[in-house]
DNA sequence: TTGACAGGCAACTGTTTAGTTGCATATTAT
DNA sequence: ATAATATGCAACTAAACAGTTGCCTGTCAA
């Protein structure tokens, strides 16, 4: 939803581990991601939450389970819509670089 | 330098929005990105020390001055190699939900 | 050379955040 | 029924963070 709180949620290495891990493969329950983590289970649950928060997991109830996707959209908007801003001057930095460094070899 | 500050930098909407004024124009002054700024200048010049630790802002001296300038490679380096391995699963997530959209038709 | 302008540095405060411990609830297997 | 499994909820702690105030230094202009 919030752009915000997908930045913020991307912004800690444990939340993109998880997010690594359910690209890895989808569907994993809490007790799994806990699986080599380093830290609780319950510090896990609160990562998952500011990951469902931003939009990015989606969860479902399955018995006594609660499995986790994966939902990139948010990512891919934020590449869209905000990364993609960025790539205007990046190329227009390169050329200028370029221009540069063409300038020094004439000196 | 360590994609783990560029995305911490980029998770606070200040510092979002300096690279936005950056990206308008590019090599502005420390009190010309305090205009307009609802916080101190000491604040705003921490943000600035953040974004230039994550190299995503470049500064130059000039006599009493302090320039800054846009570095957008380290965006694009996260689009690319961070954001760009959850291109595949959003296309593989949608053409899941359309094929069950399909199955739904069918019932 | 004096004053105004641009910025740097450090200490302090309030809030957020990552992680913990402890306990409760629901579901499955024996 | 009972025990083990899977998760939820709440209170607490320590560290990180955003922002402030106060003061100091360097540069330019009158």
């Amino acid at each position: 939803m919030s752009m915000d709180a997908v930045f913020k949620a991307l912004a800690d290495p444990t939340r993109r581990r998880l997010l690594d891990r359910l690209r890895a493969r989808n569907g994993q329950s809490l007790s799994e991601l806990c699986e080599h983590a380093v830290m609780t289970r319950q510090a896990v649950t609160k990562h998952l939450a500011i990951l469902e928060a931003a939009n990015l997991v989606a969860t479902e109830k399955r018995g006594r389970e609660k499995l986790h996707y994966l939902n990139p959209i948010p990512i891919n908007e934020i590449a869209d819509r905000w990364i993609g801003k960025y790539e205007r001057p990046r190329l227009r930095a390169l050329a200028e670089l370029k221009k540069n460094l063409e300038a020094e070899g004439n000196e």
